[in-house]
DNA sequence: GTCTCTAATGGACGATCGTCCATTTAATGT
DNA sequence: ACATTAAATGGACGATCGTCCATTAGAGAC
């Protein structure tokens, strides 16, 4: 029988419980998320993140080099977190339809797994100090470029059945996503009052109006 | 000839230039916005703000009593500014139409005076400690009652006209103002590529599917 | 066991934070 | 001119910030 304290690591070699240099890595990230998203950016400091994640205040220097750092690692890392988790919710069979798949990205991006309020906390504390923290920036965006491609792609399937001038498959592409950053602002501004079926709906809605005939309840 | 350094208030009464609390307040205030929107609101300190403004440290806690209430207070201002702003620009006559009211409230939204690189970058900056700052999360919705009760008369003088389901001045109403809330968020994000005009088209075309006959170009 | 190397610790450090108040300055009343 | 009142100053204060490093602890090599 394997001794307790220890575990393989996914390349397979034997590594101690008590010395885990990656997983402590991501303690620390998880730790500042969670801060954020509990007291805001601006409470969150070097020694509250150290005392959450139970690691000493060194680990910090060690591992990132400095706080700055831990924020744009923690930024990236909840920026992957959502688009792996959106890809996962949106991985319909090949032979679904373009409407499917639209409506199926709208509902991932209001669902409970992305939608919440951690999120939601964390993603406009970002947003509120990017455009004073390079690092972070670069994770603040909405328009990720896969996101993208699959919505215009579907969108397009769906204008050439009718015909549409090529400018409405851009305009229902970023259309969508700003309703969904309006629905994010909505369900952070008064998550008591917010309805994730509603807010799809509406967008079903808009949709409706933008190609005739379809994405019809 | 009245002396240089007299100047009268709002009641008429006389007060040296020298000394005046309120306009001290103000100042104090836009120092704040002014360094939210240069720095962050991260880097925003007591120091900080008083530099800008020229004023004693002591200031803030004259006149506000702290700096949490400054802020509070600067939001505040901020937002009241934004719908008296929005107001002036949208003071059409009172026969115009129901669509050009609606127009008018997006145009104003997307135009250089409400949104700037100033404005956004406060804005969002507000919106990001919200949840972590009682006084700050007052002036941080979007929903602001007046600005909807506009919209939400016109949406109704246009679908009475064609006979709609109710529910489509609802969605109608929130749809604009999220489909607005997503072009200040990609504004913020990418200053150089947004468009105001596209911006405004963009959500025309929406509001043109929703009411057939409606919004054409 | 002993050596070596790195993960991890936790306190020291100067800088800066926000608050508060003794003092000075300017305007007004008598 | 003098007293009174309020505005404004700027430094003192303890607390906390983020960084850094001398030290300890744990795991593998031999």
């Amino acid at each position: 029988m394997e001794s307790l304290n220890r575990v393989k690591d996914p390349k397979g070699r034997k590594r101690s419980s008590k010395r885990d240099p990656e997983a402590n890595r991501q303690l620390l990230i998880k730790a500042t998320l969670d801060t954020i998203a509990d007291i805001g950016v601006t409470d969150t400091s070097v020694s509250r993140i150290c005392e959450r994640s139970g690691l000493s205040r060194g680990m910090i220097h060690l591992h990132f080099g400095g706080k700055d750092n831990l924020l744009t690692a923690a930024a990236q890392h909840f920026s992957t977190e959502y688009y792996a988790e959106m890809d996962r919710m949106t991985d319909l069979g090949s032979d679904a339809s373009p409407e499917d798949r639209v409506m199926a990205v709208i509902e991932a991006d209001l669902s409970e797994a992305l939608l919440n309020p951690r999120s939601t906390k964390i993603w406009h504390a970002f947003r509120g100090i990017a455009s004073s923290h390079r690092g972070i920036a670069r994770y603040s965006s909405t328009q990720d470029p896969k996101l993208v491609e699959t919505l215009r792609r579907a969108f397009t399937e769906i204008a050439q059945q009718n015909g549409h001038d090529p400018n409405l498959v851009n305009d229902a592409t970023s259309g969508t996503l700003a309703l969904l950053e309006g629905m994010w602002v909505n369900y952070l501004t008064d998550m008591q009052v917010f309805s994730r079926r509603r807010s799809a709906e509406l967008i079903r809605r808009f949709l409706a109006g933008l190609f005739p005939g379809k994405f019809i309840l």
